[in-house]
DNA sequence: TGTACATCAGTGAACGCGCGTTCACTGATGTAC
DNA sequence: TGTACATCAGTGAACGCGCGTTCACTGATGTAC
């Protein structure tokens, strides 16, 4: 049966919505087309009308996402100029975050996956990128923010993927705890 | 044909490397079996001759890769105790090693993958992951080394991983270049 | 405004390829005597 | 030391499951008049 337009663009959005979960869960080879279809509460066989191809919902969803996220850390920074900064790191190295990257950060979830892509997911991946990497460095480095090269965001953003991959990676409650207690003490005592 | 006991554990040591290799290169789930035997010089079928299962690969190749890394680092100390730390960072956020995985660090390209993988796996990763968190910890906080907790090396092996991580998913090139070079001037400086 | 037709998203069965794993067979190695 | 036999790693064909993708069909939506 033909769908009406306002449920199509909804029925897309659920889609990038439940693959942007399940591939920050379970990686991109570990989740199926049918298993984000079924996450949007769709069959497998719709799949094609909304995209070409699993690659092109992995660039898509990537570029959606970082979007997102960039429009949404800009509206918090916006909000409170001055507390965002310590409330990034501190929810970023969270234990809820560690334990639900569902609904934590792409990029210590995807990025390595991400090196492994086409060139057309890595080149719309680093579009959006460069994006977020300014509104981060408007939110470290505030007024003195070099927007041409964020260095602060740069080397911040990294230690906060690295803690966060190495958190989940590890087996031991007690030493992932300590993983990310000990770059958060770190980060917040800079800012 | 049988093979002589000399010929067995040669070819046990082959098919690890070149499981380490193409594992960084591409990802657990990039790379099949019969993939790694040919690399190792032999045909698929004989693989489950060494190994239960592909998982089981993993965990034994994620293992000697790190316990052979953290030997060959302490040895680097000792014979330069002042001028690895800084030759160690030097090195792993080198170009080279941003273009050459397969002889680069295990964990930029592997964490992620790590933490979805099944209990043993993971197990197995972090007892070995703890030994080269205390070389390292010596390395960079020298005598002062808290073993027990080895801040230092956690908050920079952080940092280390995150940029090589964001170096290589990143497709423009000045970009790649520009994070390995912030986040190399960030930490030795501090070296 | 109402009617007839064309469009196109949804459905689920089916296709086809890839890959982990198994298996029957081979023949060199290692062991028993 | 030499001989006969048992062992077991190597080989490559075959199995079987999983998953991305295709397809024929359905019927509600949207459009033309």
């Amino acid at each position: 049966m033909k769908t009406s337009r306002a449920q199509v663009e909804q029925n897309r959005q659920l889609i990038l919505k439940a693959a942007a979960e399940l591939f920050r869960l379970k990686g991109f080879d570990g989740v199926k087309v049918a298993e984000v279809m079924q996450a949007a509460s769709l069959t497998h066989g719709g799949f094609y009308n909304y995209f070409d191809s699993k690659e092109a919902l992995i660039a898509e969803t990537c570029s959606a996402w970082v979007r997102e996220r960039a429009e949404s850390l800009e509206a918090k920074r916006a909000a409170d100029p001055d507390g965002e900064a310590l409330a990034y790191v501190e929810r970023y190295l969270s234990r809820r975050y560690r334990d639900h990257p569902d609904m934590a950060c792409l990029y210590p979830a995807l990025c390595a996956d991400i090196a492994r892509q086409p060139d057309t997911v890595r080149h719309a991946f680093t579009e959006d990128f460069k994006g977020y990497l300014t509104v981060l460095e408007r939110l470290f480095a505030g007024d003195t923010a070099n927007e041409a090269l964020p260095q602060t965001a740069i080397v911040r953003l990294s230690t906060l993927i690295g803690a966060m991959t190495l958190a989940r990676a590890v087996d031991d409650p007690a030493l992932s705890d300590a993983i990310l207690e000990t770059v958060r003490a770190e980060l917040t005592a800079k800012a």
